[in-house]
RNA sequence: GCCCGGAUGGCGGAACGGCAUACGCAGUCGACUCAAAAUCGACCGCCCUCACGGGCAUGUGGGUUCGAAUCCCACUCCGGGCACCA
């Protein structure tokens, strides 16, 4: 069996150490004593200290690689080897959120889902599971291609010493990972698929009778058939498939597909020199990613359709064993509204009908004025070329007293565009808008009601237009305020209303502060064949509906908030597109045999960009993606079966969300050439169904909608392609908690390193200089990372390990203290001194049986660590065995040595915890087999249960005393052995008993008068 | 503003509606030692008490219950998400 790819761990199985493990060795074997102190002779010479661990870490870590422990096997292909043993195991594929290899390195905030998704993986092989643990890199992105930008060294260098130093660091935590499906998503050989997987979504289109994905070869073949007529912004005049030229067919086609160029405002960044997703653009409008200014610009980009998988996304998550918060932000983030669709005529314009969408159909006779986004393409259709006789000059535009609608509109289009988003938002709600010219009649009474356009109405959502009833919306109330517009009320608020707003019950809405926006019910809404007056919202909405679909003015409808994915990036250091045009300028895709579209090697990684961020108003602001200048990479000959003709190729790169949309197929089969992944192979670590995928993820809450949304959305896109058997990729999604440390700045708010902080009276100094404390997530920023070699050396993996899985919950936050970490270590140091013999380092262990209570302690542990273990609870598992431990101690003390069944129990219930330490006993024990794979302890039932359970008295629900009675006694039992105490029976004498309750084993409470 | 989540000793945290504060850190005392370190042991929520014991405590105020850290209502503070989404 060959295995070759890229940037894996080094070829242990040849007996060779990686270099990175020797080097981790050769540092970490060397003694932290000095040879004085080591010889000191009351300094026992085989204490378990950090010296010693780094010893015995080193050694297993080597071990482990030679023997190939950690290789899962896969049940056919390349991987295979070995799987005849394991066949008879269940799988269990656990995964975490891969890194991005950064040139900082590991802090100790990084592994802490690493170490928890390893104690699982390592428990559950433990328990006959066939375990897939591995860890790739998510290596694309913009630091790398930033730093080359700066130093002119390659991203591929900077990015594969990356690697290095991270498998270096992940490799001396003991993480038992299988080194051959380690992948990154740089490699070739990985980037391959993910362009094979952009062709499918390309040669894809959404059948919604179906309700899934298609080839879009099937969508032509249905169109030539004249089963499916072509509906398409691209056929805009409706005509047959037969009256289609080549041209106008290729343009419906394309604009059926899942990945589609289109022409539309995109979140352009100047400062990061490229367009970003929605989700990349934060609340107050600038970069997730580096806090720079982000506009809208209009820009013909790559998208993908994830819009039509908004309702399958939304009905899926109920299949998924997740956060309830993370599904809520996933369907906060999709935002289904239900409402209707209304179509408002136009006065003047015939033919012209403005379509709204409305969550509140039943406040439909309260409309009063429309409002269209600023860049609704009706606009220019409707605005009159004269101002309509009597239109308040406040509505003509405070922007230069126009003269004409058209110059009104313009210039409130252009004041709109320049804002930023961070303007916008620095501006709060104001609001601000013009009067187009044009009126539009309600559906409903008839009503001619002014059309404006202005910027809080978005192009975006919805139809890009509105109704306005400023009764019952506060953003219309507070635009109707502005402008002086009707403000008819259609629904009654309660009378509680009025009393809290401080008006009279029949006050009307043009005297009300703000919108009613809640429940009431219907009035003044009744024309001559339809009535709401006295209906409630719910059955007001029915009604509505129903009128305006009989009437042909509208239909229920449902809008989401959820945008095609932006998938363009302006970036060198991204995957290049599978795609070239031609001399026309049309799209083509490349077949998969020209698969992969390698990146070209250049030197000047910087986009071009022709204007700074002060003037980002220009057109001519946007850059030419470094593959631009990539000349004779972009122009080429090619055969796309109409014989040999001149492209040139796509320059954007794909978002770095690509990569790691679907990485966990590819840890299934990584060497496979021939497919993403082997079917068979696919099937049997996914599942099949919907309740498949992967058995665990392990990963931050920050990526709650962007990863796991775009993931879920290209595995639905190959599942319903038939590429993958499960209708979603995570089935337990699993959220570890953030390390935080303390961190300081200094009056200038900056940070200082907060290693170099000292405290003195409750006061903090950094040079001399008092500083201010904060608490904050572990990191660069905020100059508090601690790093992990640093506690290898002081305290070695196998402590580092336990302290982050003891101080908490795992999903929890916790903060980082170096000061705690000897607790634990402390605690391996004592179970290690209870089995060797510090100063000989011989076992001292006897194979003379445990003594009863120690016994059933030991199986009491075991029951709770299974329990904890299997409820990721890993703090409390420790708390168990550092009691047991305990208990061993004091036997110990007495017996001169340890049962041999404590200690081995003890070792196998550690060896998920601090794998290497227990290694090293379970060699020292002499125990035959490999750790990894033998069986976790058993408790035995039996010795679950004591004769005699002691219960609390309570009296009037307060602890009074305890008695000690027979396990399983009766209910009267518990009370009479209550009543026989003493002090109870003191406490009872000359009250009366109103009631007695036992629960039995629990507590006896007597009610007294 | 809207939507989630949380609040327990000096600190991290335990507690199927039933002995609050497990386990660990820090602290106090003791044993061993000439001494220190290491190790081992005891104590360790607050108040009153020599003690026995009692009172009060799980952010605040109510409620349900024989019994509430746990369930319900209101509020305060902290953390996270969304934010002119019609």
């Amino acid at each position: 069996m060959e295995v070759l790819y890229q940037l894996s761990y080094s070829p242990a199985r040849d007996g060779h150490d990686t270099s990175a493990g020797r080097a981790i060795s050769a540092r970490y074997a060397r003694p932290v004593m000095s040879d004085a102190e080591r010889t000191m002779p009351d300094i026992p010479q085989h204490r378990y200290n950090a010296a010693l661990a780094n010893e015995i870490e080193a050694k297993w870590q080597d071990r482990w690689d030679a023997d190939r422990t950690f290789w899962a096997p896969n049940p056919t292909g390349d991987l295979s080897g070995g799987f005849a043993d394991v066949a008879q195991r269940r799988k269990l594929y656990v995964l975490d959120m891969f890194p991005y290899p950064s040139g900082a390195g590991l802090h100790v905030g990084h592994p802490l889902g690493y170490i928890g998704t390893d104690v699982y993986a390592r428990f559950m092989r433990m328990q006959r599971h066939n375990v897939l643990h591995s860890m790739g890199y998510d290596a694309f992105g913009l630091p790398a291609e930033q730093y080359a930008v700066q130093t002119g060294q390659h991203p591929r260098a900077t990015t594969e010493a990356n690697i290095a130093n991270m498998r270096r660091q992940l490799r001396a935590l003991g993480l038992g990972h299988d080194p051959r499906r380690s992948v990154a998503t740089t490699d070739v050989d990985y980037y391959r698929w993910t362009q094979w997987i952009f062709l499918q979504l390309h040669g894809a289109w959404y059948d919604d009778v179906q309700d899934r994905a298609r080839p879009i070869d099937e969508l032509l073949a249905e169109l030539e058939e004249g089963t499916r007529e072509p509906e398409s912004d691209a056929n805009p005049d409706a005509l047959a498939w037969h009256e289609l030229d080549g041209v106008q067919r290729r343009a419906v086609i394309d604009s059926y597909r899942l990945a589609y160029l289109d022409d539309a405002l995109v979140n352009w960044c100047p400062a990061l020199g490229t367009v970003l997703a929605n989700e990349e653009v934060t609340a107050d409008g600038r970069s997730d990613r580096g806090n720079h200014p982000v506009f809208r610009r209009p820009l013909t980009q790559w998208k993908l359709r994830i819009t039509t998988y908004s309702d399958r996304l939304l009905a899926d998550l109920d299949l998924l064993d997740w956060p309830e918060s993370i599904k809520l932000m996933q369907r906060n983030w999709i935002g289904r509204s239900v409402g209707a669709e209304v179509s408002f005529p136009v006065e003047e314009h015939t033919d012209v009908e403005i379509d709204v969408f409305t969550t509140r159909p039943d406040t439909l006779f309260g409309a009063t004025y429309m409002v269209l986004a600023p860049e609704h393409p009706l606009v220019d259709v409707i605005t009159p070329d004269q101002w309509p006789t009597d239109s308040p000059f406040e509505w003509r535009g405070s922007f230069g007293l126009d003269k004409f609608p058209s110059q009104a509109v313009a210039s409130y289009r252009e004041f709109a565009a320049q804002k930023s988003e961070l303007e916008r938002q620095a501006e709060g709600r104001e609001k601000t808008g013009v009067f187009t010219g044009a009126f539009a009649k309600n559906p409903t009474n008839g009503w001619n009601v002014p059309v404006f356009i202005a910027d809080y109405v978005l192009m975006g959502y919805g139809t890009g237009a509105i109704m306005a009833v400023p009764a019952h919306d506060q953003r219309d109330f507070e635009f109707a305020d502005e402008f002086h517009l009707p403000v008819v009320g259609v629904v009654r608020p309660p009378d509680a209303w009025f009393e809290a707003q401080g008006l009279s019950p029949d006050a009307p809405a043009s005297e009300w502060s703000e919108a009613y926006t809640g429940d009431g019910v219907g009035m003044a809404s009744t024309n001559e064949s339809v009535s709401l007056d006295g209906l409630g919202m719910s059955e007001a909405k029915d009604r509505i509906i129903g009128w305006l679909e009989e009437v042909g003015a509208g239909e229920a409808a449902v809008t989401y908030k959820l945008r095609d994915w932006l998938f363009s990036r302006q970036r060198y250091w991204g995957e290049p597109f599978p795609i070239v045009y031609d001399t026309e300028g049309v799209a083509h895709a490349l077949p998969e045999s020209m698969l992969p579209v390698e990146l070209p090697d250049i030197t000047d990684f910087e986009p071009r960009i022709l204007a700074d961020d002060a003037s980002p108003d220009e057109i001519g602001a946007l850059p030419e993606p470094p593959l631009a200048r990539a000349t004779e990479w972009v122009y080429l000959q090619l055969d796309l079966g109409e014989g040999l003709r001149e492209y040139r190729r796509e320059t954007n790169t794909m978002p770095q969300w690509a990569g790691s949309c679907w990485y966990y197929l590819r840890y299934l089969d990584p060497t496979n050439s021939n497919a993403l992944v082997d079917p068979e192979i696919e099937k049997y670590w996914m599942g099949e169904g919907d309740d498949g995928g992967v058995d665990l993820y392990v990963g931050g809450a920050e990526h709650a909608v962007l990863h796991l949304l775009y993931a879920r959305f290209w595995h639905k896109v190959l599942f319903d392609l038939g590429h993958v058997s499960t209708p979603e990729p995570f089935h337990r999604l699993f959220n570890q908690g953030t390390i935080t440390a303390a961190a300081y700045t200094d009056e200038r708010g900056a940070y200082v390193e907060a290693s170099e902080v000292v405290e003195r009276d409750d006061s903090w100094f950094h040079d001399g200089v008092e500083v201010i404390r904060h608490d904050g997530k572990m990191g660069k920023s905020l100059k508090n990372a601690v790093a992990p070699d640093d506690i290898y050396r002081d305290y070695g993996a196998d402590t580092l390990r336990l302290y982050e899985m003891f101080t908490g919950p795992l999903d929890g936050s916790r903060p980082w203290s170096t000061q705690d970490i000897v607790g634990v270590h402390k605690f391996l140091q004592r179970f290690w001194r209870n089995a060797v013999d510090e100063d000989t380092g011989e076992l001292h262990v006897t194979e003379v049986p445990a003594d009863d209570d120690t016994r059933r302690q030991l199986h009491r542990t075991i029951a709770a660590v299974r329990g904890d273990m299997d409820k990721l609870e890993f703090n409390t598992a420790i708390a168990a065995l550092m009691e047991l431990n305990n208990r061993l101690t004091r036997v110990v003390q007495q017996e001169g040595s340890a049962p041999r069944e404590v200690v081995r129990a003890m070792v196998l219930m550690l060896a998920p915890l601090t794998p290497h330490v227990a290694e090293e006993l379970w060699e020292r024990l002499g125990e035959a087999g490999a750790l990894a794979f033998t069986d976790f302890p058993e408790p035995d039932p039996s010795l679950l249960v004591d004769d005699t359970v002691d219960v609390p008295v309570q009296i009037n629900g307060k602890v009074r005393g305890k008695v000690t009675v027979a396990t399983g006694a009766s209910e009267a039992d518990h009370e009479a052995a209550a009543r026989a105490d003493a002090r109870i029976a003191e406490l009872l004498a000359g009250a009366t008993v109103r009631k007695v309750v036992v629960v039995p084993g629990r507590m006896i409470n007597f009610v007294v008068a």
